[in-house]
RNA sequence: GGGCCCUUAGCUCAAUUGGCAGAGCUGCGGACUUUUAAUCCGUAGGUUGUGGGUUCGAGUCCCACAGGGCCCA
């Protein structure tokens, strides 16, 4: 398949950031920021997916381009999340970076923020993003940023004016300029805002003693609970007190542990990296907000604020029960245990930005499913729209190859049924499924993978218990005992055939057997031959669904279930007997 | 108090620079020996949140209002 041009939001993006770059005389730098705060979930993937699939269209069309991800692990950890392995203790070390606060128990990892960029890599590789991360702890701790640092420190006052015009505008542009009391709510917002994550409610670095965009780490107790309280321009000789009652004087030129207040911070690694694309999230476009004031931030820094759009969040169907309990939003890995890499990019990819959007782990994955295959078998056979073209070729491959796809398609919503009756017993599974599709039946289960582990898993883990199949243990004595004449005749000639009518129901165990054989016993009872053509009649018809509904709640216990066939096929002859035997 | 975004069929969403409002799912009807939680075909479904304005022409642009979401010292 030859690269065609294709038409869609990324494609529109990926002219303006070329074009920016161009003008710039500079390569196509797109970034992305995550803060390994805690788990990085589904709605902070659109911050890594929009970059990857910018950066991806460019790489396409030959220009040279790379995506950088900064894992802002050198932030200070602000709020013990509600996470496995973790508990009260962890308030102890808020105010450290996150590198120095230790992993949630159990894990391999060395550091919390460590624990947290390898749980998103991992989703980030099986996603097929090709990406340079880059350490602000090992940024900052190696001195890469020194010179920056001093410059900033060097420029605070023309800083301070800038931050300061942004300060002021609430009350400027407010009516009348009058300050107003907070009132209750907004009190509790503010509160919120200042515990909550986010870098956008960071602090500035205004204090009381001057401005300084550089806030130390306290070298005793690691914390960032600090004060710097002189700077002397000429030897870059910093002072600071903490409040853990530790005070000393460094030389910045060699201080490592302390980072630039974060809406300097931004800006100068825009600078220094030379990026030209970094989208945020709304809570960075509000005015006073770090992406705005970047706008002015960043010349100063001698570079432009990168183009930015803003991304609407991404929400979570399903989330019901199972997970407020483990309490937040599934990570790229959970997501990918029920649907693949390919679909999930899908979903990413065919949104614009502003727009909001659910993913569904609940029943309607299977709808996502069907609309997926629908959309394969359009772009197939070349009926697709220029938008469903783009998405889906984003979502299969990447300028660097393609991405695993099931080789046998078979509709999610089938796999899961048939999952679901078989409770995963191979050897049934792929009977079933091989009878699903007799014009190409399967020859193993692997041509299914990974779709079938992934409609396993589904099952298993997230399908309502309520629409699960649970075959009965014991027959139901009681519905047994009130059987009709009719209904018990029903069941006999089920299972025993009658003569020159019906056969055994052993005789034929196949699907299709077992499809002629439910449907041939209300017909015989009827006193017609069980192969006989009967269309529209709605006496039998309604016998038919009497008898099903009898079946059903003697094999399961509820009145509805998957298609009879299938149903005794996973069952089993012998369980069969014995539970519809009057 | 302020900022940004959103509102199109029962549901989820499309609609290139303003040019006859379309899909999928659901529903209804039909086909496959089949009124089942697998397949296919057909079909219905609308005062584009409300009220103004610009225009030959507005889902699209402008103003106001209502409702929803996110955010702000």
């Amino acid at each position: 398949m030859t690269d065609q041009q294709l038409d869609d939001w990324v494609s529109r993006l990926a002219d303006d950031v070329i074009a920016e770059a161009h003008k710039q005389g500079a390569k196509v730098v797109c970034a992305s920021g995550l803060s390994p705060s805690g788990p990085i979930h589904l709605g902070n993937l659109r911050e890594v997916m929009m970059p990857h699939l910018v950066a991806d269209e460019v790489k396409r069309r030959g220009v040279d381009c790379e995506h950088i991800i900064s894992w802002d692990d050198f932030d200070r950890f602000r709020k013990v999340p509600n996470v496995e392995g973790v508990d009260a203790g962890w308030e102890q070390h808020i105010g450290k970076p996150l590198t120095s606060v230790p992993p949630p128990t159990g894990s391999a990892h060395a550091s919390w923020a460590a624990h947290f960029r390898a749980q998103c890599e991992e989703g980030l590789a099986a996603l097929g993003i090709d990406y340079r991360g880059i350490s602000q702890t090992e940024q900052y701790t190696a001195g890469a940023y020194t010179e920056q640092v001093l410059f900033a420190m060097a420029h605070r006052e023309e800083i301070d004016e800038v931050l300061e015009r942004y300060r002021t505008l609430p009350k400027a542009a407010g009516k009348g300029g009058k300050q107003q009391k907070l009132d209750a709510d907004q009190a509790a917002a503010a509160a919120d805002a200042a515990e909550g994550s986010g870098a956008a409610a960071e602090s500035d670095g205004a204090g009381s003693s001057g401005y300084y965009p550089y806030r130390p780490y306290c070298s005793v107790c690691d914390k960032d609970s600090t004060t710097v309280t002189g700077y002397d321009d000429e030897t870059k000789q910093l002072s600071y007190m903490c409040e853990c009652g530790h005070s000393e004087t460094v030389s910045l030129r060699e201080h490592r542990r302390g980072k630039l207040a974060w809406k300097v911070d931004w800006p100068m690694r825009w600078a220094y990296e030379k990026v030209i694309f970094e989208p945020s999230g709304v809570d960075h476009q509000s005015p006073g907000s770090s992406f705005v004031v970047g706008k002015d931030v960043a010349p100063i820094f001698g570079w432009r604020r990168p183009i930015g759009p803003m991304y609407a969040f991404v929400g979570i169907r399903g989330m019901a029960k199972m997970s407020s309990s483990k309490g937040g939003v599934p990570v790229a890995t959970e997501a990918l245990r029920y649907m693949e890499p390919p679909l999930l990019r899908w979903l990413y990819a065919r949104k614009k930005p502003n727009q909001a959007f659910d993913i569904a782990l609940d029943t309607e994955i299977q709808r996502m499913y069907d609309e997926w295959d629908s959309l394969t078998r359009k772009v197939g056979s070349g009926k697709a729209q220029p938008g469903d073209i783009a998405a889906y070729a984003r979502a299969v491959r990447t300028a660097k190859g393609q991405l695993a796809l099931t080789p046998h398609v078979l509709p999610y919503r089938s796999i899961a049924s048939v999952v679901d009756i078989t409770t995963g017993d191979d050897a049934q599974t792929q009977r079933i499924l091989a009878a699903l599709d007799p014009e190409r039946p399967i020859a193993s289960l692997d041509e299914l993978q990974p779709r079938l582990g992934c409609a396993g898993r589904w099952v298993a883990e997230r399908m309502d218990p309520d629409e699960r199949t649970v075959v009965r243990a014991e027959p139901d004595a009681a519905v047994l005992a009130e059987l009709s004449d009719e209904q018990r005749d029903g069941l006999r000639l089920l299972l025993d055939g009658r003569q020159g009518q019906l056969a055994a129901i052993e005789d034929g165990w196949s699907l299709e057997a077992l499809t002629h054989q439910v449907y041939g016993v209300p017909k015989v009872q009827r006193g017609l031959a069980a192969d006989q053509i009967v269309k529209g009649d709605k006496e039998l018809g309604a016998a038919q669904r009497k008898f099903f509904t009898l079946l059903y709640t003697l094999l399961i216990g509820k009145d509805t279930g998957p298609r009879l066939p299938t149903l005794l096929l996973a069952v089993g002859p012998q369980q069969v007997r014995a539970l519809l035997t009057p």
